[in-house]
RNA sequence: GGUGGGAUGGCCGAGAGGCGAGGCAACGGCCUGCAAAGCCGUGUACACGGGUUCGAAUCCCGUUCCCACCUCCA
């Protein structure tokens, strides 16, 4: 079976067809850089679409990724405003904050990461076309999109117009509105805000417009698939949908939404203050330990936070390290294998990465049990295949990304190898005492190393050691 | 009021008509000089009440509770 995805849009899980063969275009919404991230936003901006990527080259597509910065809206200005500081350095701050958790968190850098404020001309553009047909309109400086000349507006999120709440958010916005569902497009600029030039005065983009325009800019009128966290499927995404669609735009083939980070059973959110940054949970965990976390539910399901769960997790995770530990150890270098069959379709799956993670434990539980055995090309292989499943996860402890993480037993730095040499000198010496029965002196070796942070593995084939995490 | 998601063993978390995903914890065993690690074994889990079916955690009807979105949201 090949590839299946969710769609949002058709609320069922359907094949996956690219528009072009052998590429795909993914669109996807990243930050409004208006804050520190929490990991609800490295879950849904981030890994889950790493993870995509990941997997969709794997099975062997050219992928454009584009994930969007959004560095201009209301809430930085009135945040850069509240800390005096100029908006675009409060933006900058914030954008260099959430690169850092992505790197952190081992996501690899998209093809492009553009900016809302480095894209006024396109959405000049596309609001220029959207008056020309009809569908939007100029009033006192803003400009609004006209929500029922839009025939298919509200078919992406459910939504009827005539059943919504109709709330204003900003009761200062929208006195040009003809309907209070309209949306603004372009925001003309009050006194002492910044403000670009444009046919309808001075000025800023709505909230919405800019992933229209940039999704436009690198993919074309009609890409593959466009991504998100589940909360901005309204209004960001029928926005956008609406934009795009008003000028004839096929826009996104497939609407691909992940699911919140919860603790106590209610989303993460600043309002709530029940946040948690990336830099506070590595005091606790590794950060390969903390992808392992956010990686190992479903991406549409939602991962109630707790302490203990994530230390679970970071316990699964160690025994999947140390069996590639023991493996290489006693073998030699683990390299990256096939994938099994179980994993590929698990993953075909709509990303099913809990039943690709059983696959991976499976494959330790068998590499275990034949290094026991000391069947070496078994517990070879199998340490290759988990190794390989572990890198479409972007999980691969071997990978230099981890690279804190020191792997000294795959002796591939000068560090690692006189560590080595002097540790497999001190275990010559403990095998040397257990031979001649004087355990008091091999347990005093193993407690030295145990010390250390070293911990010695005795086997029938002789003792191997790993750092211990 | 509208729309959508959910409740699974001690804990986390998959699955979606028959054969007990996986992890963590616990207990017993094997291995070990002793440990550790590893391996093997141990659980009558699917919110509640009905129904359909040879068979339901899974489908249908009803109920309870939780969460999210409805112009700030990953």
């Amino acid at each position: 079976m090949a590839l299946h995805l969710y769609d949002t849009a058709t609320r069922s899980v359907r094949p996956f067809v690219p528009l072009v063969p052998g590429e795909v275009s993914l669109y996807h919404c990243g930050a409004t850089v208006q804050a520190e991230p929490h990991i609800g936003h490295l879950r849904g901006a981030g890994i889950v679409y790493d993870v995509l990527r990941r997997w969709l080259e794997h099975s062997g597509y050219r992928v454009t990724q584009v994930r969007n910065v959004t560095d201009i809206d209301d809430k930085i200005l009135a945040k850069a405003a509240a800390a005096d500081r100029p908006w675009w350095a409060w933006a900058a701050v914030n954008e260099r904050a959430f690169a850092d958790a992505y790197a952190a968190l081992g996501c690899l850098p998209p093809t492009i990461e553009p900016r809302a404020t480095g894209h006024i001309p396109q959405i000049h553009q596309l609001i220029t076309e959207l008056i020309g047909v009809g569908k939007a309109y100029a009033a006192a400086g803003d400009v609004y999109f006209a929500v029922r000349e839009q025939p298919d507006y509200g078919s992406l999120s459910g939504q009827r117009i005539d059943e919504m709440e109709q709330g204003e958010a900003d009761p200062s916005a929208g006195k040009g509105k003809r309907d209070p569902a309209d949306f603004t497009l372009w925001k003309g600029a009050k006194p002492g805000e910044p403000f670009w030039d444009s046919p309808w005065g001075p000025g800023r983009p709505g909230w919405h417009i800019e992933c229209s325009a940039m999704a436009r800019t690198y993919l074309g009128d009609e890409f593959d698939i466009h991504g998100g966290g589940l909360d901005l499927v309204f209004p960001h995404h029928e926005n956008e949908a609406a934009q795009s669609h008003g000028v004839g735009m096929g826009f996104a083939r497939y609407w691909m939404h992940s699911y919140w980070v919860t603790t106590s059973g209610e989303k993460m959110s600043k309002s709530l203050g029940n946040t948690l940054a990336v830099p506070v949970l590595l005091e606790q965990v590794r950060a390969i330990e903390l992808r392992y976390y956010l990686v190992s539910v479903h991406y549409r399901s939602s991962i109630e936070y707790s302490a203990g769960a994530l230390e679970d997790a970071a316990k699964a995770l160690r025994r999947i390290e140390s069996f590639l530990q023991r493996t290489a150890a006693r073998y030699g270098k683990v390299e990256i294998g096939e994938l099994p069959a179980d994993f590929v379709a698990a993953m075909d799956d709509d990303l099913g990465v809990p039943r690709a993670l059983a696959v991976v434990h499976d494959h330790v539980r068998s590499g275990n049990s034949a290094a026991d055995a000391d069947q070496q090309e078994v517990a070879v292989s199998a340490a290759a295949a988990v190794r390989g499943m572990l890198a479409v996860l972007g999980l691969d402890p071997l990978d230099a990304m981890w690279a804190t993480g020191s792997t000294p037993s795959q002796g591939t730095t000068a560090l690692a190898e006189a560590l080595d040499s002097l540790i497999s000198g001190m275990l010559e010496e403990r095998q040397q005492a257990r031979a001649a029965k004087d355990f008091a002196a091999a347990d005093r070796i193993r407690d030295r190393l145990s010390t250390a942070g070293i911990q010695v593995e005795d086997a029938s084939s002789g003792s191997t050691w790993l750092i211990e995490r």
